[in-house]
RNA sequence: GGGCAUUUAGCUCAGUUGGUUAGAGCGCAGCCUUCACACGGCUGAGGUCGGAGGUUCGAGUCCUCUAGUGCCCA
């Protein structure tokens, strides 16, 4: 019986990572059936990890937490789609190019076959050094490149970072299908983002338009409002001096930015602000440059915001924009786009000065300075003019900055592509409750985000390494760009690059001359890419039928900071390509804290890198730390917690080799292990007790609720070893009851299979060890355990013929009576073999009935020679142990 | 300023729809090594559940107020 066990002489769980791995990844065991029809399907709508950022235990934190729910709906027997992508586009790759390698995009420089960075991991490249040597010793301003040159080298870099991912994942053992692999960089994804914006443009969600746009000065790009924080920062009030046309009289404005004064078009008051109603409608003239501006009213002025009266400059912040907007006032640009003051004309008939040479005068001073100089110095020039009043007034106050960035953005008007998103709130809010949050309370800041919009979103970015728009535009006779009459590729011809492909109907020596055309130069926001995952890892852009039995996606496993940026582009695209939500199910994993409860982060230097801790405890003692976490909360980094799964592991591998061992020991050899059964009471309660604990495990995963199944798991896990072990084990040595060993032996068989099964999404290294001594396929990919296998099996053939309670009490009591036993021979500092005379069990009639039919168990385990039982009228059960040489009572 | 979450033993956390003496692990203390497991086991001592009030026969669990912490949005 059983000849196909075969169970090692030594345990361990050292080298279990690499040898499964390895034959999981030959073996296939997690690839995806792609003739599986969409409900037998449970897909996974996976994230793909910023390459260009570090290894960090927040990585392994929630792909561990992912791949536990895959592998528990893999057990169900769906084919689960678990693909995994890598995002290496956009501005974080260029940045680390850039550091990596020395060098910046310069577009106006040709491509150079030969180019050599001069650096490799931010050190000297030896070989760029014997090239060029003056160029580059003692100077560390990185080297200007061509476009096509950077991006190769980003591709280059990504390609590196990438495989320390692939290497991370394969020994967390993340049970992704690595033949879905994509990037957010690759073909695929470039032809799906570039044919999802043509299908957007069709369908009236996308537009061109030019506009006032949050910019950075220093990456000299276009953002969006996902992209933007707000930070307190420390400025001053300056009280200007502005001087009415009406009667000569001071109107004071107070500013934060009295650089922006010669940009100044208009004055604004509340209209129901007593103390300035009877300007609006009036002019007033500035300081420094004596441009003369209307006065007009709007409930937006705020009356205790400085002195009640404001400046509106193009522009300042987005409530310039608004009264610009609304009161169609004139524009007056003066900051260009890398945030300096450029040239203007005083006697153009936008700048119209009432002093021309003043103004001049003074804009020179200023002009060509960063925005922090130019205040400097104009505030000088209004000390000077005596039109400052009083000392500025130094203030905290918040203010918007790209989320990585470092100087506060500026508002610049440009032509960028935008989807809308503003007219569809309803829409969006609605999908958004139509997917299933776990937990359910992250809903509500995708809809406090989704309610507080307050612009379309801008997808136009102004940078190099990323999806190019497949547009151009004409140039007219002049040469000049017809920016309302864009060129859009075919489909068929994606995805390309339109600095490199002339439009469809042109010729490439077209490029750049009068009645041609021009490429647009931007990139999409990574945004706009990353919005499409579904569609990339579902190939809904080549048809290939995968997509409908992939999509809407079960499940989108993300973290909380992006559900305003990911999670709410992903639903504006899905109902915008697909008047649908992309998934069913979101589970938003929390973050790791330290141990003062600050968020890791490697700003901060309490970054914590996974690899250390994977070598010291294994692979599924991390794993265990992860797991034990619910989502959405926010866990502290806890090693003592993996010291912990290693424990559990350990045990495993231990009570899985003591009851295989038993199984094809000697004195069992001879029995049938397939022959019907009739089960003891504690074995028949023990089966009653395995279908209430899968019924258990099952709904809480069913409720994305897995930290809980792994708890109950555990805890009759640790029962199961400590009590039910000790009781049954010597019916697995003494055999002259064959029935009663039979009965043991196929209990403890049942009992293993189902929890290894149960701990497999959690520890899938240490159970596919185990499991892999009496069977031949992989535990990943056998049944979930159900409440039918154990019934059919052995309830059937039950001897205690009562019910679950009484199978649950009968566990109950005999478990304290073993514990009583056990703590007299702790406190009598005996080994736990110590004989004892004699137990005495006292309490109600029926609860020594039941006791009763565990006593030769507890004899057996107890090292007991004999029990004997008294009958009281009190409710609960006490036990006296009296050692063979003591009579100490306890209760 | 609006909102969400959280506050349970020294630490990290469970506590389902309110119901008998509030749970686990770690840490701590004591003990135990032929017979699955010292990369271990057994036993034990520690909380009245942030604070105040209320509903109820009964509240950690519901309501009100309040304090601390973290986050989201403005």
């Amino acid at each position: 019986m059983h000849s196909e066990v075969k169970v090692p002489d030594k345990v361990t769980l050292d080298g279990l990572e690499d040898n499964w791995s390895q034959i999981w990844l030959q073996n296939k065991t997690y690839a995806f059936d792609r003739t599986k029809e969409r409900s037998e399907v449970y897909s996974i709508d996976t994230p793909p990890p910023t390459v260009s950022g570090s290894l960090h235990v927040g990585h392994v934190f929630s792909y561990t937490q992912t791949d536990i729910i895959a592998r528990f709906w893999r057990m169900q027997g769906k084919a689960v789609f678990y693909p995994m992508g890598f995002d290496d586009n956009g501005l974080p790759t260029e940045r680390r190019a850039q550091q990596y390698y020395g060098i910046r995009c310069e577009p106006s420089i040709p491509y150079n076959p030969n180019f050599i960075p001069p650096k490799i991991a931010g050190q000297p490249n030896s070989l760029a050094k014997s090239k060029s040597d003056e160029k580059t010793s003692g100077d560390n301003s990185p080297i200007p490149c061509s476009r096509p040159n950077f991006v190769e080298l980003c591709r280059q870099l990504t390609e590196e970072d990438e495989k320390l991912f692939y290497d991370l994942f394969v020994r967390l053992g993340i049970s992704v299908d690595w033949s879905l692999l994509y990037t957010t960089i690759g073909e695929k994804a470039q032809k799906t983002s570039q044919a999802a914006f043509l299908q957007l443009v069709e369908n009236g969600y996308a537009y061109r338009k030019e506009a006032p746009t949050l910019w950075d000065v220093d990456f000299c790009s276009a953002i969006a409002q996902a992209e933007i924080e707000d930070r307190e920062v420390a400025g001053a009030y300056h009280k200007l001096k502005f001087i009415s046309s009406d009667d000569g009289s001071i109107i004071p404005i107070a500013t934060t930015r009295p650089e922006l004064l010669p940009a100044c078009v208009a004055l604004v008051c509340n209209p129901s602000d007593e103390r300035y109603a009877n300007l609006i409608g009036k002019t007033a003239t500035t300081p420094l440059f004596h441009i003369e501006v209307p006065i007009y009213g709007h409930e937006l002025a705020d009356k205790d915001k400085g002195t009640g009266i404001a400046m509106v400059c193009t522009f300042g912040d987005t409530t310039d924009v608004i009264w610009w907007n609304d009161l169609k006032l004139k524009t007056r640009v003066i900051i260009n786009k890398n945030g300096s003051l450029e040239p203007i004309d005083f006697s153009d008939k936008n700048f119209a000065s009432l002093e021309p040479d003043k103004a001049r005068e003074h804009y020179s001073e200023i002009l060509g300075l960063n925005i922090k100089s130019a205040q400097k110095k104009i505030v000088e020039l209004l000390r000077n003019s005596g039109e400052l009043l009083g000392e500025p007034e130094t203030i905290k106050h918040m203010v918007k900055f790209y989320e990585k960035g470092e100087r506060p953005l500026e508002i610049i008007s440009s032509n960028q592509w935008y989807i809308r998103t503003l007219d569809k709130k309803d829409i969006l809010i609605e999908a958004g409750r139509q997917i299933n949050w776990h937990p359910d309370f992250m809903r509500l800041r995708f809809e406090t985000w989704t309610e507080g919009l307050n612009s379309d979103w801008n997808i136009s970015r102004q940078r190099y390494f990323g999806v190019p728009f497949p547009v151009w535009y004409r140039l007219d006779q002049e040469g000049g760009v017809v920016e309302n009459q864009p060129i859009f590729a075919d489909k068929e011809d994606l995805p390309l690059d339109p600095s490199v492909t002339p439009p469809p109907g042109y010729d490439e020596t077209m490029r750049g001359q009068k009645n041609g055309f021009v490429a647009d130069s931007d990139i999409m926001d990574t945004w706009a890419t990353s919005s499409l995952t579904p569609q990339i890892a579902g190939d809904w852009v080549n048809e290939s039928g995968l997509f409908d039995r992939v999509f809407p996606m079960d499940l989108r496993p993300q973290a909380h900071e992006i559900i305003r940026t990911w999670l709410f582009s992903t639903v504006v695209r899905s109902v915008a390509h697909h008047k649908s939500i992309p998934f069913k199910n979101t589970a938003i994993s929390g973050w790791i804290l330290d141990k003062d409860h600050k968020k890791l982060s490697k700003s901060k230097g309490n970054a914590v890198v996974p690899t250390e801790y994977l070598e010291r405890h294994g692979t599924d003692a991390v794993r265990y730390w992860a797991s034990a976490a619910r989502l959405g909360m926010d866990t502290a980094f806890d090693e003592q917690q993996m010291k912990i799964g290693r424990r559990l592991s350990i045990k495993i591998l231990n009570a899985t080799k003591f009851i295989l061992t038993r199984i094809n020991s000697p004195e069992l050899q001879n029995f049938d292990m397939t022959q019907q059964t009739t089960y003891t009471p504690i074995d028949q309660a023990i089966h009653y007790a395995l279908t209430d604990l899968i019924e258990e495990t099952t709904k809480s995963f069913e409720e994305y609720d897995h930290a809980k199944a792994l708890d109950t798991t555990e805890r009759f896990f640790w029962y199961f070893c400590d009590d039910y072990l000790e009781l049954s084990k010597i019916r697995t040595y003494d055999v002259s009851n064959p029935s009663s060993s039979l009965s043991a032996i196929k209990t403890l068989e049942i009992a293993l299979s189902v929890l290894l099964r149960l701990f497999a999404p959690f520890l899938p290294f240490v159970t596919e060890e185990v499991w892999s001594w009496w069977h031949k396929t992989s535990i990943h990919t056998s049944n979930w355990p159900t409440i039918s296998e154990i019934v059919d099996d052995s309830i059937t053939n039950s001897s205690i013929h009562d019910d679950t309670e009484n199978a649950k009490k009968l566990i109950g009591i005999t478990s304290e009576v073993l514990e009583k036993i056990r703590k007299k021979k702790s406190e009598e500092k005996l080994s736990m073999r110590a004989q004892v005379e004699e137990v005495i069990i006292s309490g109600p009639y029926q609860m020594i009935a039941l006791i009763k039919l565990s006593q030769d168990d507890l004899v057996a385990a107890g090292n007991v020679k004999k029990i004997t039982y008294h009958e009281t009228e009190t409710e609960r059960l006490s036990t006296e142990v009296i050692l063979a040489s003591d009579h100490t009572v306890i209760q």
